[in-house]
DNA sequence: TTGTAGGCGTTATCAA
DNA sequence: TTGATAACGCCTACAA
C-alpha cells in the first residue's frame, strides 16, 4: 500500500496538518520543519492519494478530450498529432488526460460529456472540430465547466480559444493557384455546420472574387475530411462536363484522396490538375505528388490549449485568451512546385 | 454540485445504506424499495462520486496506456487505430482510459509508470511494443499490478496477452515474394530489442531458408518503424553493389518509406522492386503502388486487450489468457499484384 | 429488511 | 508556528 500522510507525520512526530501544509508550501510553517518534511516525504516515497485529495478539494487534476470517431478504422494523423500534444502538455503540468471516443454530434457524444461533467470526472475540456452552433460549448458554459476550443463557434460564449485563420489561408491558397495559372478552381469542403468549413469556403470564395473569377456553385463539393471523402468528391468534379483544373481541399486528407483519383485518371498532378490542402500533416510531404498545403503547428497548438485550460482551471489570469495563428503556405509539386 | 447519496436518501426517507445497497443490487433489499430507489436515483440524476468511491474501494475504474512518442511530430496510424480501440472498449465497459506519452524505454517512461502505480492512478495497464526483456512487465508483475500485452516478452511472467504471429507471417511474405519470382530479398527491421523485430526477422530468415535461399547479412537493415527510417534504410540497400529486388519491411510505414526512395530512383515498384509490409494500415492501400502487406485487425485486438484487462482487474476467470492471431496476406500491386 | 456508524486519506477551520 | 478535528461521499460490518 501507498505511504500515507499519517505515516510521514508519525515518522517526524508532527501532526498531519503540519505535513500537509509544509508540502503545500504554506508560509505558516517554519522553514526548518518545511525542509525536513519535504525531505522525509521524498525519502519515504510519499505522494498524496489522488482520490482523497479530489474528494476533499473537489478537483480532479484531469482534463478531458473526446475524440470524434465516425468509423471504427479511423486513423487520422491530424488527431494523432493533436493528441500527442495534449498528452505531453498535460503530463508536464502534472495533469491527467482522460480520453474517450464518440461519433461527432451524436447522442453518445452527449452522454459522455454529461457523464463526465456530472460525475466531476474532469476539471475541464479541450474541444476541437467546433460546429457553427455547438451544443458542447453551450452545455459546458451553462454548467460552468472550464473549456478551451480550437476554433470558435458563433455562440458568442466566452472561453479561451485558439484559431487558425482559415479565411485568409484559403485566400492565400487561391491566390497562389491563380498565380500559377490555374483559374477554374474547385473546392472540396466538409459538413456545412463545421466552423472550419465555413471559414475556409468563405476564404476560397473571397479569393476567387478578388482574382476577378466568378465562383461556380457546380465546383463546390462536400467531402467528410477523410481521404475517401476527397476521393469521391474529386471523382464527381472530374466527371463534370467542364471539370476544374485545380481543387482546393478543406484538409490534407481530402486533398490526398483527390490526388488519388487524379492519378487513377492518368492526370499529372501539378500540371493537368493542381491540388492544395490544409493542415500540413507529415504525409502530405510524401505523396506521389507532394502536396502544397497550409501548415499549422498542431502540436504546439494543442500544447498551448492545455496550458490555457489549466490556467483557467486554477483560476490564474490568462495573458491572452484568444490566439490566432496564421497558417503558412508550403509550396510543393502538387501546384507545379 | 452533484446530487449525493444522502440527498437521495433524504428524498425517500431511507438510510444511505439502503440506497447504496439497492443501487448495487444487493439481495437484502426488498424488491419494492429497490425499484423505488433506482427510479428516484435516476430521476434525481444521481451517480456515485468517483473520488469517494475510489477512496473507499481502493479502485479507480481506470486503465492506463503510455504511448511511445519518440519525436514530437509523431503521427503513426498504427497508434491512432490502437488508441481508438482502447478508448471505445474502455468506454463501453464504463472504464476510463488514462493516456500519457513518453519516449520508449526512457527514464521518463519509467517515471510515469512508477507514478501511476504508486499513486494508484489506474487499475491496470495495456502495453504494446514489447521489448525482448521488458522492465515494464517485470516491474508491474512485481508490483502485482494487472497488465495485458500485445506480444509477449521473454520474461516468462504470467499475464494475459495477444500475439500476432509475425514469424509465420513473414514466412508467408517471403514465400509470396519467391513465388512472384523475387529471390534477392532484403529485410528492413527495427530495434533489435523489440519482440516484433525478432519474430519477424526470424520468419524472414526461415522463409528464405525454406525456399533454398541463403540469407545474406548485407541485405538486413535496421529502421525505426517510421517512414523516414524505411526511406533511409532502403536507400542504403539500393546503393549496394548488388541491390535487392525485393524488400520485406517490419511494418507498413517502413515499407512506405522504402517505396518512396524507389520511386525517386525511377524504379517501378512491383516490377523492378517488390516491397511488402506488415500491419495493414489504411494508408497502405492508397500508396502510389498499393502495398502488399499482412493485415492484423488492430482495432479488434486493442478492444480485446481492454476486455481481458478488465476481466483480470475484477478478478473474473479469463476463458483464454493467450490469444494468437494469424495476420492475413493482402496482395496488392507492390509485389506485382 | 433496514439503519448506525466508522473509516478510506486529504485538506481546512479553528483553537492552542 | 503547530495540532485536533471535522468534513468530502461512499461502502460495509454490525446492530436493530
Amino acid at each position: 500500500m501507498q505511504v500515507t500522510i499519517r505515516e510521514v507525520a508519525k515518522q517526524l512526530n508532527l501532526s498531519i496538518t503540519t505535513i500537509s501544509r509544509a508540502l503545500d508550501g504554506y508560509d505558516d510553517v517554519s522553514e526548518a520543519t518545511r525542509k525536513l518534511v519535504v525531505k522525509t516525504a521524498e525519502e519515504m516515497g510519499y505522494s498524496p492519494n489522488r482520490a482523497a485529495r479530489q474528494l476533499r478539494r473537489q478537483r480532479t487534476d484531469t482534463i478531458g478530450y473526446i475524440l470524434p470517431s465516425n468509423k471504427p478504422r479511423f486513423a487520422d494523423p491530424f488527431f494523432s498529432e493533436f493528441l500527442s500534444g495534449l498528452g505531453d502538455a498535460a503530463a508536464s503540468l502534472n495533469y491527467d488526460l482522460l480520453i474517450s471516443t464518440a461519433p461527432a454530434d451524436h447522442e453518445t457524444e452527449q452522454k459522455i460529456y454529461q457523464r463526465w461533467v456530472h460525475a466531476h470526472k474532469v476539471d475541464g475540456f479541450v474541444i476541437n472540430r467546433v460546429r457553427l452552433y455547438d451544443w458542447r460549448i453551450q452545455y459546458l458554459s451553462y454548467q460552468q465547466v472550464p473549456l478551451v476550443t480550437l476554433e470558435r463557434s458563433l455562440d458568442e460564449l466566452e472561453h479561451p480559444s485558439i484559431e487558425v485563420d482559415g479565411f485568409n489561408g484559403f485566400q492565400t491558397l487561391v491566390t497562389h493557384l491563380v498565380e500559377k495559372g490555374f483559374r477554374r478552381i474547385a473546392y472540396i469542403g466538409a459538413s456545412q455546420d463545421l466552423k472550419i468549413q465555413v471559414n475556409r469556403l468563405n476564404g476560397y470564395m473571397t479569393g476567387l472574387t478578388r482574382a476577378g473569377i466568378q465562383p461556380d456553385p457546380a465546383l463546390i463539393e462536400e467531402g467528410n475530411l477523410t481521404r475517401q471523402g476527397g476521393y469521391l468528391a474529386a471523382k464527381r468534379l472530374l466527371s463534370l462536363e467542364k471539370p476544374p483544373v485545380a481543387i482546393a481541399c478543406v484538409n490534407d486528407l481530402t486533398a490526398i484522396g483527390a490526388m488519388e483519383i487524379a492519378h487513377e485518371r492518368g492526370l499529372v498532378v501539378g500540371k493537368d490538375l493542381a491540388v492544395v490542402g490544409f493542415d500540413g500533416i507529415e504525409e502530405a510531404a510524401h505523396t506521389q505528388s507532394p502536396l502544397t498545403t497550409l501548415y499549422q503547428p498542431l502540436y504546439e497548438i494543442s500544447r498551448e490549449l492545455v496550458q490555457m485550460l489549466v490556467t483557467l482551471i486554477v483560476g490564474d489570469p490568462l495573458p491572452q485568451a484568444h490566439i490566432v495563428y496564421t497558417p503558412q503556405l508550403v509550396i510543393r509539386a502538387s501546384t507545379g512546385g
